[in-house]
DNA sequence: CTGAAAGCGCTTACAG
DNA sequence: CTGAAAGCGCTTACAG
């Protein structure tokens, strides 16, 4: 029913070998016949079964991605940069979720060990790192996408979490605000402590210790934000600003101060992480650490498809840089008594 | 060097033949020489590879899924809910977006050609229907999930825009709203004028007529919601609510209000569509329309599953519900001239 | 420059 | 109940 090599081929009056050798330019070919079996082709507008070619081949042209969930705001971004390079590369996308546990892993290895794809782009579930290692041992090429500082035995694209951090703090006390309130995200995650020990640093190399009391660990959610601030004010702790480790929790940090009646900026400046597109509507707009997620995304399906042209996975961590968003949630500092201009 | 059948055959004594029967189930076998077959599949750990079995029986287990963008905010609920069926089945979702046009759409075909999928599931990238329905008349299975109500000559999944709309205007006249502003969608969108007629045919039968001046016509964007209330205020028309075709218009729209000095929901009670996540978190949260995004995702795949299982695909769109979600940015209207209730 | 044949790893009549 | 053989649609030594 479907049109196959041999049609072609006896259309042409030519072995499929023949038709092969054209369809993959390889071997030297009389440019007449290559024409002729072109022609056809076109006629006949046949294209090569992929699961044949495979089958011969020993590789499928897919590469496999994973991730915990699809529903992340910012997981958008990291597939359409790997969806966008892998399919310019005439490569397909098989998407994976994690979302039933024990049952996902299973149905996962089971994809794996069926070589239904070449490679691997990962988000780590979390918990999976091992039987991820596992899969890079035995030979299969994985690069992971690291969204929490995880520094696996195998490929990666990261970003700058302590940078980033960094310039958070560089930027807060740029404007003269000297007691921030730190909202954390996850205790358990790398990128939360990498986050705080930049901020945290900056603060003391301008010679400013962190009060202790003024951090306060969350979970990257809106409410947790929220928390946040409210603790701080439960706890009568002056604070001229907040960092808080995503955008979401940002936002609940903005709304919880704006409802005691308190200015943002002004009173208090708020930088979040991560800029979803969110953090263009908070009010006011939030100041915040971008990430490169689309690039992230980017560079590792790059890397995959130069390891599958050939080239080696380069074995340290490929690092993209955060950069600051000022938008204006964050402002400099009042003084305390303000002078009337003169004139 | 990986392992294969003709491996568990020797391993087990017994012809390829009885091991492909055991991993199939098919035909009498005797009990003590699958047990034994099973045995040895699970020492070696064999999983049978995809490409040879598709190769095969000629389908691939595959489902591709074709979408327009990876980052529009309820694209990652539809996927979710496509990939967590087509999991479960232990089929695989090849991913296919429309970002590069013409190239885009050359690749995607050539994919459809090289038969890399069983089935298609398809929110329609702009322009491409006829496209999809060739494919759907070549003998494709085709499902698509229906955003703005295109009507295709296939099987499809949508959602009720027009009863989203009327359950939109019924909660505003129960609210004594009576001059409502219309923030539309894109015009060329069947769900705008959908959802606009839904709106206004429910006010027409409280015998309030809209105001033509009161609709504008907007395209889903935040601004666009903040345009629509600065052109209401420029033209000094009277308005005691917004209905917006979307929730990242209508937090425009909130923004917009307050920022003269109005209270959301007192002055102006705010309406949204979607039910996207940041609709929890504008100020103060959305009162919206709520679309089934996820279920939508399963619908199609659950339709996609069950035709390979041998059950027609329907002929009719599989249409499932809105639901009003009512938050905070809607409340009755306050009365004219308050009267100091008696004790 | 071109083709016959074997092979990729399965499934499925067909025979026994 | 079980197996030998053909076939799925390609690619790739090997010969000529």
């Amino acid at each position: 029913m479907s049109i196959t090599i041999a049609d072609v081929a006896a259309r042409a009056g030519v072995s499929k070998t023949t038709v092969s050798r054209v369809l993959n330019g390889k071997g030297e070919l009389d440019l007449r016949t290559a024409e002729r079996v072109r022609q056809v082709i076109d006629e006949l507008g046949y294209v090569p079964s992929a699961r044949a070619v495979g089958l011969a081949r020993g590789r499928t042209r897919i590469v496999g991605m994973l991730v915990p969930s699809l529903t992340w705001p910012w997981m958008g971004e990291v597939l359409q940069g790997a969806v966008d390079v892998v399919e310019s590369e005439g490569y397909g996308l098989l998407l994976f979720t994690f979302n039933r546990g024990a049952e996902s892993m299973q149905q996962f290895a089971s994809q794996v060990s069926s070589q239904s794809f070449d490679g691997l782009l990962v988000i780590e579930p979390e918990g999976t790192l091992t039987f991820i290692e596992q899969l890079h041992a035995r030979g299969l090429p994985v690069v992971l996408i690291d969204d929490r500082d995880k520094r696996p035995q195998f490929p990666s694209v990261a970003t700058t979490n302590y940078a980033g951090g960094e310039s958070a703090a560089r930027h807060l006390l740029e404007l003269g605000r000297r007691r921030p309130l730190v909202i954390t995200g996850v205790e358990r995650f790398g990128c939360t402590h990498e986050r705080l020990d930049g901020f945290r640093d900056t603060y003391a190399a301008a010679g400013i210790e962190l009060d202790p009391r003024l951090v306060f660990e969350g979970d990257f959610t809106h409410e947790s934000g929220r928390r946040g601030v409210q603790y701080a004010l439960d706890e009568r702790l002056d604070f001229d600003a907040v960092f808080a480790h995503n955008d979401l929790s940002a936002g609940g940090a903005i709304q919880a101060v704006r409802e005691t009646g308190r200015n943002v900026p002004n009173d208090v400046s708020v930088v979040g992480f991560d800029d979803i597109p969110y953090a263009e509507h908070t009010e006011p707009p939030l100041t915040t650490v971008h990430q490169p997620m689309r690039q992230m995304g980017q560079a590792a399906a790059r890397m995959l498809m130069g390891y599958f042209g050939g080239t080696p996975l380069p074995d340290t961590p490929h690092v993209l840089p955060t950069t600051l968003i000022v938008r204006s949630s964050t402002a400099p500092k009042p003084a305390p008594h303000p002078l009337r201009p003169k004139k």
